[in-house]
DNA sequence: GTAGGGTTAG
């Protein structure tokens, strides 16, 4: 009775499809329902693990149907909480996971002092404290179970304690952890390799890192999708783009991998960082020829060089084919768009050099100055160009689609300094019924924030909350900074509290180096550390 | 039904 489903439920939790892995669930419980037999819990599991796969993390998904499986049954089990939480670990969730930990041993007391959780379960939460920039907090479980006897400790433990590390920022404890594996006896694994390649790469240790990848494969360790993909991305880093492009070729060529889209963005991104323009046209082509689909990645990758170039028929063009290709825009996207200061720079300071070699040669490049002088209209005719996009017939079959160009319409006059537009654009979603996203609002409180009214912002996001779009870290931040600068010092803690019991803005003390990175603007920074220093 | 790992920005 359940094999039509449980297969096409099977499937999308491999390729992390949480839309058709819930699908296929809810049509089990009907036909459970029918016949009078419940849904097995492995189910449940099943979907769950689709949820955690998917690309955005399904993390609400999942809170809705644990919730679901308290109320109505089945009760979830180990695998259960398991797979809830390494989902809020993939949605940079920790907060949620923390709480969902917790919530399961209490679930679970019932069973007896002999009950604990499992090693995976605590892996997951190690993870998503990972993710979170939380190093302190995940070395603190880890040294827990290492001192207790309930569990042996397994490579998988020690991985995402690596990762941990590395997540945030913490590289000499990552190569503690790597060093304690060998002390330890544990087995390492292409993934513990994988993590400290990464590490020495973000520190742009590139002979060390090469050095690294020869002693895993002297250690019978085979490089995988993921080596591939930190190896490219750090040399990218670094400014080789031939070493980025050899191996993306080595990768193609190997016999037992696959190049993936990953990779393949790792390849452009380096092209981009570059201002390798005909790099980036070849690397897509090889990816076409490749038969691999460009992700919502690519193409913020491709909006940041067109922006770069302040080529905006381009990136209007590169954001319409994004939205036509299915995918919503997120945060990194509308950043892209608008230009991403570093690159435009490069790029000028590249034409700068051209223009010099010019007048050498006495070839005069007059029209430069004028496409460098940007202080009116950092953005020039984009917002002419993103507001054609809502009566572009091609994009009213895109569900959602006059919202997606009301989220960049947005950003774009903001960045453009086009302050009243964007109060009416705004204005014209709500009487229009346009659907707001978090990005929305975001767009809407820094304008709020450049034009320092603190009001104004907090009405926003009463607004935002009443239509139940969850903020994110840079609603905090701009609501924070606006309270901040206009001396609203109680308004300012208050949404700082609130954020970090959202589980943003926290900084560790590091040997008495607060760890700040996660912070956006020194005035939440301060603000952050002002109360750190209090609860001291 | 196998944990852990990757790409774009600030």
């Amino acid at each position: 009775m359940w094999a039509v489903d449980g297969a096409v439920m099977l499937r999308a939790a491999d390729t992390g499809d949480a839309p058709e892995a819930i699908s296929a669930l809810q049509r089990m419980k009907k036909a459970g329902e029918r016949n009078g037999v419940a849904v097995p819990l492995a189910f449940y599991n099943m979907t769950l693990r689709a949820c955690k796969r998917s690309r955005p993390p399904a993390s609400a998904d999942a809170t809705r149907l644990l919730r679901e499986m308290r109320e109505h049954g089945p009760g979830p089990d180990a695998k259960t909480y398991h797979e809830v939480i390494a989902a809020y670990a993939r949605a940079i969730e920790w907060k949620l996971a923390e709480q969902t930990f917790e919530e399961m041993k209490r679930d679970f007391r019932g069973r007896g002092p002999t009950w604990h959780p499992s090693v995976r379960v605590y892996t997951s939460l190690i993870s998503a404290y990972g993710k979170g920039g939380q190093f302190e907090k995940a070395s603190e479980l880890f040294e827990s179970l290492f001192a207790s006897s309930h569990v042996q400790l397994d490579t998988g433990v020690y991985n995402a304690l690596l990762s941990a590390a590395v997540n945030s920022g913490r590289y000499k404890d990552a190569a503690a952890v790597f060093e304690r594996m060998q002390t330890e006896g544990v087995r390492r694994n292409v993934t513990t390799y994988n993590g400290m390649l990464q590490s020495l790469g973000r520190q742009r240790r590139i002979r060390d890192m090469e050095n690294m990848s020869q002693s895993m494969q002297r250690a019978g360790v085979m490089p995988n999708e993921t080596t591939y993909s930190v190896l490219i991305t750090a040399h990218g880093n670094s400014g080789n783009i031939d070493r980025a492009l050899e191996l993306l070729h080595q990768v193609i060529i190997a016999p037992r991998l696959h190049a993936t889209a990953v990779i393949f963005n790792s390849a452009l991104g380096a092209c981009v960082k570059a201002g390798n323009l005909e790099g980036t046209q070849r690397v897509l082509r090889v990816m076409e020829t490749e038969g691999v689909r460009s992700t919502l990645v690519t193409y913020n990758t491709l909006l940041m060089e067109a922006s770069a170039e302040r080529d905006w028929v381009r990136a209007t063009k590169i954001y319409k084919e994004l939205l036509l290709s299915g995918f919503a825009p997120d945060t990194i996207t509308l950043d892209c768009l608008c230009g991403i200061e570093k690159l435009q720079a490069c790029r000028e300071e590249r034409l700068r050099e051209e223009i010099k070699r010019a007048e050498l040669e006495g070839i005069d490049l007059p029209e430069f100055e004028r496409t460098c002088d940007v202080s009116d209209s950092p953005v020039g005719n984009l917002p002419v160009l993103i507001r054609a996009l809502a009566d572009d017939r091609e994009l009213e079959e895109v569900p959602g689609w006059r919202g997606f160009v009301s989220d960049a319409l947005l950003r774009v006059l903001h960045v453009n300094n086009e302050y009243a537009e964007v109060e009416d654009t705004f204005k014209y979603m709500l009487t229009s019924d346009v659907t707001r996203t978090v990005h929305t609002y975001n767009s809407l409180l820094i304008s709020y924030e450049a034009r320092k009214e603190w009001q104004k912002a907090g009405e926003a996001m009463t607004q935002m909350t009443s239509e139940g779009i969850v903020p994110n870290a840079l609603t905090f931040d701009a609501l924070i900074d606006v309270c901040e600068e206009m001396g609203q010092w109680d308004r300012a803690t208050t949404w700082l509290e609130q954020a970090q019991a959202a589980g943003h803005f926290q900084c560790e003390d590091d040997l008495g180096v607060l760890d700040l990175h996660r912070i956006r603007s020194a005035g939440t920074a301060q603000n952050a550390c002002a109360r750190i220093r209090v609860e001291e």
